[in-house]
DNA sequence: TTAATAGTGTCTCTGAGACACTATGTG
DNA sequence: CACATAGTGTCTCAGAGACACTATTAA
């Protein structure tokens, strides 16, 4: 890996600070259960572009922010959330994806076991037109929930502390968008360590009352 | 989602171009075989900070640029690649990774079948000090690849256009650390539908030389 | 009692590991 | 021939699907 000359000087006359630099944000989809489908939070937009349409809640980056803080800072003001599970999702930066300026999103996907009943929430498979490109990332939030779901214990961060085996069924057929064969389900998860039951049996249940589990730490 | 009057206020006097921008790079974790381990490829920096240490070949974007072009330009530039297949990683935003200023890096993965001779990779178990956290985003990049080896084809992005099963068995060891199960590696990965037999064999074998296959489009 | 769901036991099918065996090249 | 690797056939084991059966609650 030799360096030419000009190489050299290219990069001695290199000044990144020369360039507009774009703004960087974050925005986050938060996936939820509603029933027995998928939802996914979103906000209107109260400013141009795209004003009064839905998106999914994000901010800019502070210039001293790390970028979690900032996905945990957009949760809390715009969707009052807090505590949720959180991970990073792909990095959105078409140039004219925004059409002010050129802003480059950090996408989190963020996972809540249930939001107050007047929270904005949509079907992941019905949503209303969304400013930005914020259906594609959506889209690929789904996807990655979709494959996860089968190994890792991501369906279960849509569930309460306590939870059946059923509510985790449905979870995961929720995320799947398919039915889940209910005698393996049940086998791997138990089998899997990722749950542990808790002794007590759920109440109200207009039937046989089912054991209560917990999310293994 | 009712906004109070202070967010409204907040948001009308929101200028994002107020803010110090961060600077957005892109950084490239090349992987490739080099006989039956695992290698990265690295640069060694020519400018301060970290002058002359190694580092991930990287770039940063331009205005207009798309992510993924940058990353192919950072590619051709830096190390003179180009036609490997690139995905994108994560992004890593530490507000003190570089000490000059703000980058914030989108990184992304590449796996180029072979490298010329005098190409500076390194094994991936055996790297240099490294500039930056580039050595937290090739931890990053080898995590991707073990776990998407086991269930995608990236495992024979590794190998050439013509390969032998034990070819393809290398490159899974490689990328996974550990021996793998000959028998049932090449059932599974005839049974996938991956690759495609060309009824030729190899040449120049000592031994019994074996069929050659190449990646199904 | 019936209705509804919880939970158990067991059969089959499929894929992974193990291993014996045959096939085909070089020296 | 010996040796090395390619490739086949088959046994076993473990997990998923299917399904029959029992258990326990409300009404």
């Amino acid at each position: 890996m030799q360096r030419t000359p000009d190489e050299l000087a290219f990069l001695a006359r290199y000044d990144p600070t020369a360039f507009d630099r774009p703004s960087v944000a974050v925005d986050v989809v938060v996936l939820t259960l509603r029933g027995t489908t998928l939802h996914v939070l979103l906000v209107q937009r109260a400013e141009h572009p795209d004003r009064g349409r839905h998106a999914l809640p994000g901010a800019f980056v502070g210039p001293r922010e790390e970028l979690e803080a900032a996905a945990v800072r957009a949760l809390a003001g715009k969707a009052g959330i807090s505590g949720v599970y959180l991970e990073q999702l792909a990095t959105f930066g078409a140039p004219d994806r925004d059409p002010r300026l050129r802003v480059i999103s950090v996408a989190w996907l963020a996972l809540a076991p249930s939001l107050p009943d007047g929270a904005p929430v949509w079907p992941v498979e019905e949503l209303p037109a969304l400013a930005f490109d914020h259906a594609e990332i959506i889209a690929t939030a789904h996807a990655r929930m979709r494959g996860k779901v089968e190994y890792t214990d991501l369906g279960l961060r849509l569930l309460p502390d306590r939870f059946t085996l059923r509510d985790a069924q449905r979870a995961w057929e929720a995320v799947l968008g398919r039915p889940v064969n209910k005698d393996s389900f049940r086998r791997s998860l138990l089998h899997s360590g990722l749950v542990r039951p808790l002794g007590e049996r759920e109440a109200d249940s207009q039937h046989r009352p089912a054991e209560l589990y917990t999310r293994r730490t």
